[in-house]
DNA sequence: GCTTTTGTCGGTAACGTACCCGAAAAATAT
DNA sequence: ATATTTTTCGGGTACGTTACCGACAAAAGC
């Protein structure tokens, strides 16, 4: 393995001139520079990151803006966990990561984080983009000043970001729409059930994003069943108790429900009080309070993105893009797991 | 983050001193060595990994012994990836990785490559133990010269190796009884099919166990599913046809097929052509034949353990183990996941 | 008494890269 | 012509650790 101190050899000139050149910094005349890129490429270097690290005296910090885990948003516990795991193993190499926490219910909170990310001015941007006209606010300064970021957990397609880790969230309500074919087959009747404080902006609303999904199989599969749904912006046990003892009284032909987020324990919590525990209950996310439901029979399926691998994915993919400068893709679409009764004691997050 | 300069000047020695009692080498008072060690602990001392392997002339060699990929063994395709993908990653670390391949039905190939591993001297061995006692044999060279092991894929409990990196296989039977109980209730006829030339030694043998924890599902549940079974040590397709044909017909009303490999491919052909396309089948592994006949419903479900995970993993374990002297697992067991048709897309290995 | 061995320790050159400081050379101004 | 600025480059030190070489004493052997 060729270093700088054979390539200045080579091109005749101090490791001092090679390094500038490969830093593309100024005080190299044209005629050497090119010299030494031709010579560069011929030996096709690769720079000793482990040297690079021990020289550079830069560090760098990562800032990671993520709901803060709480009964409700349980769900950012698996992520973060991840993020700290490479945290842990990038410590070393005089990464620091940051996290700002925001409440995913209030938009000033996340307005708020936003300013003190932008006080750090980070060397690159982990964020979960649950407020798009915030999200793009932030992307456009990062953009200004030419600080990478990554979306987690739900996606901006038309942002110019580093890249997006993640499910594919269409696609994820597209199988729920095949699991409820494959088990309860036309021309059953189906209620999808959104439950958040804030339901709109249809193009980025993952719930929606879902719902789609769901709906665009059975369009596309030619199936005839009904769908019928409801939107629950109270959130509360209370709430959704209310709203799904309205629906299912329009609706006593009800035999899937869909619920598309990870509040699906939540539903199971009224299916199971209210006898219809065999109706057949699918939604989102590894929590104790679905697993628990999943395992007593009256949530079917689960659906799950291994969010610990996102958390760690995204940090590792700031790291490669600007540490070590290696190209990353720009989708990282995670696996769609499905988590039954029968394998929820093996699933790792 | 104090390092050994800090230390020396604590400990008012030298530096080449500390760096003696870190690597506990000889030459050191039994006084100044323990006043060192006091201040290190005090300090947290972590030593700079960076700087550490910038400094080690010492290249690392790891051994790999697995079987080569051939159609019958397609499953080794992943878990070689993702050994060469940790490979990639750790060769800024001076990490050489050398594959040994041998054939799974060759008792005398394996016994050849080790041979070949011993003469290499390496400084980490990854292991599939296909056959016992030669894997036993090297195990002990292995520890007789301190040179960590790690298993991968399938287990010799007894032997105090690094670790296993692989599925719980007992477990991995359970589950496959729960699925065929959930879609095939009692008292529906199970064939068990074992398919591999070589079928003994029930301890270890990743076949037997499987069918062990399948049974024990039943047992256990107190379900009256009858069970046959069949052996199949003439692993070509026309010999997998000749003994499900008699089993067909010596048993016309088996309901649900559990292949105890990756080879439920083979067997789905069988059921297919024979126009038992209705028969529940499931098996193991993400290869090609496989999928084909998941997405065309001959298979209903595939078993699938992440094995390029596998390999990136028993090597990372070995890095961890041998270079950087942290902790890990003994047990390193992967999740087992349900693959079907419908989420078979989104599946990453 | 001497030499030789053994036990302790310090000094220091690497490892490959980053980057500061100052010098030489070239270009420009006076 | 000289003085001044600008461009171009090299020397050298630092990053934190490893590991070799040798210094110096005390202990042992003659």
């Amino acid at each position: 393995m060729a270093g700088v101190k054979e390539i200045a050899r080579r091109a005749n000139v101090s490791i001092a001139t090679v390094d500038r050149v490969i830093h593309n910094r100024t005080g190299v005349s044209e005629k050497t520079k090119s010299r030494i890129n031709k010579i560069i490429d011929d030996l096709n270097y690769q720079p000793n990151l482990i040297a690079r690290t021990l020289a550079s005296r830069k560090v760098f910090d990562f800032a990671v803006l993520i709901p803060h885990v709480s009964d409700e948003s349980d769900y950012w516990r698996a992520p973060l966990l991840g993020i700290e795991k490479a945290a842990a193993e990038l410590q070393q190499f005089r990464i620091n990561i940051h996290p700002f926490l925001f409440d995913q219910n209030e938009k000033e909170s996340f307005i708020k984080q936003v300013e003190m990310v932008l006080k750090l001015r980070p060397d690159g941007v982990l964020v979960a983009p649950y407020f798009i006209d915030e999200t793009v606010a932030l992307a456009n300064h990062c953009d200004a000043t030419n600080t990478p970021y990554v979306f987690i957990n739900s996606d901006i397609p038309d942002l110019p970001s580093t890249c997006y880790i993640g499910p594919d969230i269409y696609q994820s309500g597209y199988l729920c729409g095949e699991l409820i074919d494959y088990i309860a087959p036309d021309p059953s009747k189906i209620l999808v059930v959104n439950v958040s404080k804030e339901i709109k902006a249809p193009r980025y609303n993952r719930l929606l994003r879902k719902e789609e999904g769901l709906r665009s199989y059975f369009k596309q599969a030619g199936k005839a069943h009904p769908i019928v749904k409801t939107d629950i912006r109270n959130t509360t046990d209370e709430g959704i108790r209310k709203s799904l003892s309205k629906m299912f009284k329009d609706h006593p032909d009800i035999r899937s429900v869909f619920v598309s987020n990870s509040r699906v324990g939540s539903v199971a919590r009224f299916l199971e009080e209210s006898g219809r525990g065999d109706i057949f209950l699918l939604g989102f996310d590894f929590l104790e309070d679905n697993i628990a439901y999943l395992k007593k029979g009256i949530i079917d399926f689960l659906i799950c993105n291994r969010p610990l691998e996102q958390g760690y994915r995204g940090i590792m993919s700031l790291y490669r893009d600007v540490v070590v400068h290696s190209p990353v893709d720009s989708q990282n679409l995670m696996p769609i797991d499905i988590v039954t009764r029968q394998n929820c004691n093996y699933y790792q997050i």
